[in-house]
DNA sequence: CTTTGCAAG
DNA sequence: CTTGTAAAG
């Protein structure tokens, strides 16, 4: 191309190459910051008959109890969750009984999952005000099962997935298992369910789908993350067989991020990576009043999203 | 005895055993509590050719650093020490450098060893404000010079080193290396430098020499550093071989601890042990003019110790 | 109880 | 940078 060209014959070091710069800025043509202030439509009147579903990726629930800022409590008042989905519990089994006491009072349905293979590692939970009809821990394949990295609960109107996709590793290490096993298996988990009644799957999905996505595109082709082979896992498996981006699909140009590393100080210039989904089964997509993210809480390196579903 | 026989007739479980209790009560008779406002003897003055050593196990030096208590500016200024050695220090070797420089002005001369088998484990130290005439490592004998254990600094008239001996450990793992090889042969390699001058043990001995040095001895039995084993050989490789022990001599019958253990608060409660000792040759005993504890300076799970000599 | 190192993110 | 391990004291 012409730009191309340019930058061949471009001589000082401070010239930038108009490609790249191209590269970098186009797509953030039109897109603009996520807001909850102004962003969210008004509250959900109680009239119409609906359902909170919160996640958040909460980096060791131990640490953030302890830090008093876990804030269930402030949570579940701000927000009023029916359903709060965690991930990242990195507990053990043995934790699980004493954590479940020191939980909010109205929340007395709680479902967890442990690594097994590696303690403290990992883990998923659901926890809930309302009994589910049916609970799983896993995909029902003993060989992806170890992590505790996925807990299903039933309600009447869908399945609801508390999901932790495993992340793929320094070097990369593991993104083949990720994207030839993980995400196949899971999907074709989510496709079995879906045949019975729609399917929700939350939680931190470890893929920034999209440029949009991520704060430093060009900067993370080879991070675990945001590879092409993530994308395209993400893609096929969950976007083309049927499920909604649901963050996505409302906001359509809007960069909200779920996660700041907290190895550059990434919260406090932004520079952060949506990780953390609701992806619904299309026909419950139009049942979405709002997604949203809540970046203001912290406590985690990721922040807590929710989902408001019209009944 | 007619006590063993009494404790066979007694019937009642709340009766105490007389031998019990005069076993643990009988040698405290005359005992006090090590105060150095009041046991240590005026400051000694300019006039008299003296040096001052000191010796602190600090539990991880960066830690130390870190809680900006390591005060080795407040030692100074406190102690005017000539000479620190420090044990535990817990440092690579790469990190040696940079910790060399955050050291105090006018120590100019320090010489660090570090545990190259176990990272981050052990390691001793001797910083002086005087150079020393030559300065070697370990004990010379490649199978226990892995870990960082021992320095050694040559002053005009003696020998100073600074000495870490292995904790026994849980399960008395390491009693058998403990008593047959490290012990031994540190003896002997002291016995061998005192044939050209004097020497001067400090450091943390990791033993609590006789009952006065522990505050609770009949259940510490079988402890690591208060076995018969580590205590006769402490007494057959060191005390029986000439090297005395300083601050026993001064204070015959003082209950002074240098550890309290983190695990049960004992700092509070006064639950030590004494495990941290200057020995110096028979030759020279009648220098030492104070050998003193600083059990109030904070930091570690030991508090330094001193040596005050006249030269 | 606290310091280390290490794996993991 | 922060969470968890574990070893060591």
């Amino acid at each position: 191309t012409t730009s191309n060209m340019k930058a061949h014959v471009s001589v000082g070091l401070s010239v930038e190459e108009p490609w790249t710069v191209l590269t970098h800025k186009k797509p953030q043509k039109g897109w603009t910051a996520y807001n909850p202030e102004t962003m969210r439509p008004p509250p959900i009147g109680a009239s119409t008959p609906h359902m909170k579903l919160m996640s958040w990726n909460v980096n060791g629930l131990r640490a953030l109890l302890k830090l008093e800022n876990f804030s269930a409590l402030q949570l579940a008042q701000r927000e009023n969750f029916d359903v709060l989905c965690l991930q990242e519990t990195k507990l053990q089994e043995k934790d699980v009984d004493a954590i479940r006491q020191s939980l909010l009072q109205g929340y007395d349905n709680s479902y967890w999952t442990c690594s097994v293979s590696k303690l403290g590692y990992s883990g998923t939970a659901v926890i809930s005000r309302i009994k589910p009809l049916s609970v799983r821990y896993g995909l029902g394949i003993s060989d992806h099962d170890t992590e505790g990295r996925l807990v299903t609960v039933e309600f009447d109107n869908f399945y609801l997935l508390s999901g932790y996709v495993p992340n793929s590793g320094d070097g990369l290490r593991r993104l083949s298992y990720r994207i030839t096993q993980w995400d196949p298996s899971l999907s074709n988990y989510m496709k079995d369910l879906e045949r019975s009644k729609p399917v929700i799957l939350t939680g931190d999905l470890n893929c920034a789908h999209q440029e949009i996505d991520i704060w430093n595109p060009a900067g993370n082709k080879r991070s675990a993350g945001f590879t092409d082979e993530e994308r395209r896992s993400f893609q096929t498996n969950f976007l083309e067989r049927g499920f909604v981006d649901t963050f996505r699909k409302q906001h359509p140009n809007v960069v909200g991020y779920t996660y700041w590393g907290y190895r550059h100080g990434g919260r406090k210039t932004n520079k952060g990576w949506r990780l953390d989904y609701f992806l619904a089964s299309e026909s419950m997509a139009n049942q979405v009043y709002d997604s949203y993210i809540l970046p203001d809480i912290a406590g985690s390196d990721h922040s807590p999203i929710g989902l408001i579903l019209k009944l």
